[in-house]
DNA sequence: TTATTTTTGTATCAGGCACTACACAATCCT
DNA sequence: AGGATTGTGTAGTGCCTGATACAAAAATAA
């Protein structure tokens, strides 16, 4: 019977460690972009040549692609606890953009990899997956508001994508971490105002 | 006595008007961004050859820091009306910002050039070029805020240009004027309360 | 006319880009 | 051992980029 180990590895094994390298190519992407990293730049980081990187990775945008998901599961924001049921809406709204402030300057002053490469990205087929990714978070969260207070969630999801890119963009350049939660709290408050004035 | 004409023609004229080409410049720079707008194609545009383009441009680089400043001029937020002497400061806050939300989706979903140039602009020169222009922008502002509030003039900069950035963000991704107005007045109600509460 | 200056079109340039052809090396399977 | 399979290093592919060399053309100045 054969053997179900999930490496099956016959032939040469790999000389790098295929999970460190998507470690520091993701660290790469967050903070030069897609455009703005050759795939030179990424084998001479890796200390491996194109031919193992391609064999590894594909090209540049799949591995791009598979940088994004690491991304969303390394350094997602936690939308559940935020805006878990029950919570009072401007609570949540709070809470997530508390949460982005923490996170955006986190290890240098870079932003949401998914933000910022959705625009600004040259390459189209790059930008279109940074899109999709975004796209996949608003709807996440969209559909988590919607729980809270249907009637308000594509307002409130528009708003909140709208204050992540604030944020992004604020902490790319150079904002502290204390001074983006500031402005997140700010933020939310307006929200809080704009469900008093409605209900 | 020599004639003192500004436009001194000794030599073949030019065969293309080059404030034209200035505008269709900045036309396309702001709908592709710098490193998405080759010189192909921007020679193609103007129904020129490099040699012409280079003779009257200089280079890229240059073209994008004549159209940054011109796109500052055509397409500029009125700030001396919006933020005038004697006006409260959470008033001129939402002027300012419904002026951006006014703006960045006017011709189509570009958001601020200069903003969106600011990031994500790969060319390292052409980026700092277009945070140049965004710090004197921020310089402006946090000018004309010091007269209303010198207190809270630094948040309170940050806040517009943080605003700023996700109305464009959001304008890039397509929403509309209308919906870009409903966000600026939340955002701006949420500097309002900050204000109250310090008061 | 003749000289000078500037622009124009043709045909490139060198350099960086993402990517690969090829032969060899290193492992597993029989 | 021998065959199959997979990764690695050397060297290079074609393509697109921003920018030019060059000579002819079109204007002014003397």
């Amino acid at each position: 019977m054969p053997d179900t180990k999930i490496t099956a590895k016959r032939g040469r094994p790999r000389a790098f460690d295929r999970d460190e390298a998507l470690a520091k190519a993701q660290l790469l992407f967050h903070a030069k972009g897609y455009d703005a990293l050759s795939v030179a730049d990424l084998t001479q980081a890796l200390g491996i040549n194109p031919p193992s990187f391609y064999a590894a990775f594909k090209s540049k945008l799949e591995l791009y692609d598979e940088v994004l998901r690491r991304y969303e599961k390394t350094n997602g924001l936690d939308v559940d606890t935020a805006l878990a049921p029950g919570t009072p809406l401007p609570d949540g709204v709070a809470k997530l953009l508390r949460y982005a402030a923490d996170a955006y300057a986190r290890g240098g002053p870079c932003g949401c990899m998914v933000i910022e490469g959705a625009r600004g990205t040259a390459d189209p087929q790059a930008g279109q997956k940074a899109c999709a990714r975004m796209e996949a978070s608003r709807a996440y969260i969209r559909e988590k508001v919607v729980v809270l207070d249907a009637k308000n969630a594509e307002i409130c999801s528009d708003y909140i994508m709208m204050s992540f890119a604030g944020l992004s963009a604020s902490a790319r350049n150079g904002m502290s971490t204390e001074r983006l939660r500031v402005m997140a709290a700010i933020a939310a408050d307006g929200f809080s105002s704009y469900l008093e004035k409605d209900v």
